[in-house]
DNA sequence: AAATTAAATCACTTGAGTTGAGTTATTTCT
DNA sequence: AGAAATAACTCAACTCAAGTGATTTAATTT
């Protein structure tokens, strides 16, 4: 089966009958409890503006399905005490699969967002051929070792380069995986494995991954800035990740930030990429003649060439950072990606102080802060991909072409 | 009756009963019928995914309350012929109003979108006392003397300059309303005026009306750049405004296009309302030491002082344009505002070619357009608000306080 | 130990969409 | 011209799922 990617369904939004009720009222008691914590029967009806007695039916329903489950009473006060209703984590698991251009990345994740095994592959072949048997052997191997009950499979969720729409800036360059030009990767990797598939950019993967189960739980606009080997950017608004209506929005690596400055694959000159991106690490190391060796240890060194890089990145970044606020105002902005978690640290000290915006002001969360999923954001944002859709209210939206462009979007 | 800014509701969807179902498809009727243009119920039916009984019980009830109207019957071909349902023109009417420094336009539309009569009231006092007592006046004014039926009244929709809910930068500078500060204007002028009022900015409200109304009927996904006095941008994502987590989105006037250029109200340097707004125009001539008169004069002529200016927007903007659409990719960029439409048509022009970005590609709309709402854009973008609630599905969030900020909003 | 409070459930009611059969208005075929 | 085919619409019965009100249960407070 493939799993349609979440994003534009496209023109109309269709009807409520009693069946589409429940299955969206379902997902309004899941997230409930995924954003509220554990709780009682009553507290999520009041959450839910639902009836305790709807919520009780339903909550019986999931909990027969291994979705929930009850987890003794809470001491509160008066009145009896409710029997606190949780996320079951031995209730499935998601495959989370990175295919990079010379390795994938694969983890096996539980209902509540816990690594329960993971296994990093060296391919320096990418193209579909080597990949597919690779992936398939290696979901197996995961569900073979994965610790504690690894439940039944609720599907799979890939992060790799683009394209995966219609051709954007992203498709060329650097960043491209060979051999995978003009397949249907969602399509090809389901035969092969059988399971539900949900194909993503690394950016927008990693801001699913931290709005389910990482910093970014309760929050429900943010931005993710990600490093991968180019920079991707992340959008969530209203708890759900935001794509444009040609699924290419957050091309934020080929923002012009230095008028007639490095030239780009794309085209363009002084693309934000060309500076404050790891590929633009590498291209220090490479035209000092070194190779760049492990982030971590050369960030304790001090070393100069790095020290150099992230100056220059975070004077790019930082006032990228204000458009992003000034455009999208979100709750806060979220750095991931590969760097190790000091890097991105470093990363976002200097670019102190930021500059104005619409988020300076009195706020209760940072404007920027660093995400928790460390260097495996994408491969953990991958695996939350098939979640969201069961656990994520949403608008039901019938598929149809969009208009503003030839081709039909959303097969 | 203050009816809530339809933006920023908060916290968590909310669960469906069979009252907030009908109430999704009464909604999803109309927007069928709005998109579609007039249709039949087995058609409304396809395209909503529900059943053709189910929509002639909801548009019997919608016929019963005037909104919809029956059109006789289509000529298609085999098989009974189509009754055409049509939104009714005469189903009831709104007010749109733009409060300025000096001024107060207002529109009364019928559900159609078409203007039945308007009034521009010159209002050099722009503070409350002042103003609430031509409101309510120019409204009963105009329910007298528009054309045709004149239903009954839907609500009032009101653009004025912000702030409306936490501070933001536009709140200081030359567009701030003077009087109204720390006033919560929906619920003084529901007092005054005994009807449901939205409040909202000019760009989000121009952009309501061009997607109601205008060209972006059938556009889910757009930006409306504004040219009011400073320069505002509507954000349009999936049919419904967007308006970011504390409602300050596009912000678009104070991002950074000339670093170190002219200082700004904002306390940053080289902002992009300081060189592409009717603000700089204005100032370019006051440096002159002319008056600014009537623009499309001005332009006929081939003013040399409007050129310039057109110029150097142009210069501004295009790169404006490219960073929306590698942000947001939406299917078009509208340009409108309360410059005449040769002017715009003219900075269009001027903007050719533009840089490259997601959005070069094949594609069915222009990458730029005109609005059709002319110089009215904000006042019937006004009147399009109460609509907005009525005409237009969404996911319904319960009212909670946002985290990441230290006020409760939404109230 | 009795009263109070709140959670959860049982049994019944209600709202609204679905189903399948039946009616009506056209076009097309004979 | 008349019969058959087709499609829109509607009627009546059914079903799903949420709401309502009474009841049970388990704690705290008096």
């Amino acid at each position: 089966m493939v799993r349609k990617r979440n994003g534009r369904a496209g023109g109309l939004a269709i009807g409520n009958n009693p069946g589409r009720s429940r299955s969206h009222n379902r997902r309004v008691v899941l997230e409930a409890i995924r954003l509220h914590g554990p709780a009682g029967r009553a507290e999520i009806a009041r959450l839910s503006h639902l009836t305790a007695q709807a919520v009780s039916n339903i909550a019986g329903e999931l909990i027969e399905e291994g979705l929930l489950i009850e987890q003794g009473r809470l001491r509160t006060g008066r009145g009896q005490p409710p029997v606190q209703l949780a996320v079951n984590p031995d209730g499935g698991t998601t495959v989370g699969v990175e295919i990079a251009a010379d390795h994938i990345v694969m983890v096996l994740v539980d209902l509540a967002g816990n690594k329960r095994a993971e296994r990093f592959i060296a391919a320096p072949n990418a193209d579909p051929a080597h990949t597919l048997p690779l992936l398939t052997d290696g979901i197996a191997e995961l569900r073979q070792n994965g610790t504690g009950t690894v439940g039944r499979s609720l599907g799979i969720g890939v992060v790799m380069p683009g394209p995966f729409e219609i051709e954007g800036l992203s498709s060329v360059g650097p960043t491209t995986l060979p051999g995978w030009a003009g397949i249907d990767a969602a399509s090809v990797i389901a035969e092969a494995t059988g399971e539900a598939v949900t194909v993503e950019n690394d950016a927008t993967a990693a801001a699913v991954g931290e709005r389910l189960h990482g910093v970014a739980r309760d929050v429900r606009d943010f931005c993710l800035v990600y490093f991968g080997v180019g920079l991707g950017l992340g959008i969530v608004v209203d708890g759900r990740p935001y794509r444009g209506a040609f699924g290419n929005a957050g091309e934020v690596g080929h923002l012009t930030v230095v008028p007639n400055g490095k030239p780009c694959f794309c085209g363009n000159r002084g693309c934000l990429e060309r500076y404050a991106s790891l590929y633009a690490l590498q291209e220090r190391f490479r035209e000092s003649g070194r190779a760049l060796t492990d982030l971590s240890d050369l960030h304790r060194t001090g070393d100069p060439l790095l020290l150099d890089w992230l100056d220059e990145a975070a004077r790019h970044l930082a006032p990228m950072v204000a458009l992003l606020e000034n455009l999208f105002d979100p709750q806060t902005v979220i750095f991931a990606g590969t760097l190790p978690d000091v890097v991105i640290d470093a990363l976002i000290d200097r670019m102190t102080p930021l500059p104005l915006s619409v988020a300076s002001r009195r706020r209760a969360m940072a404007r920027v802060m660093r995400g928790e999923s460390g260097q495996y954001a994408a491969a953990l944002g991958a695996a939350a991909l098939p979640l969201l859709e069961t656990l994520t209210p949403k608008l039901d939206m019938a598929p149809v072409a969009v208009k503003g462009d030839a081709h039909a979007v959303g097969s």
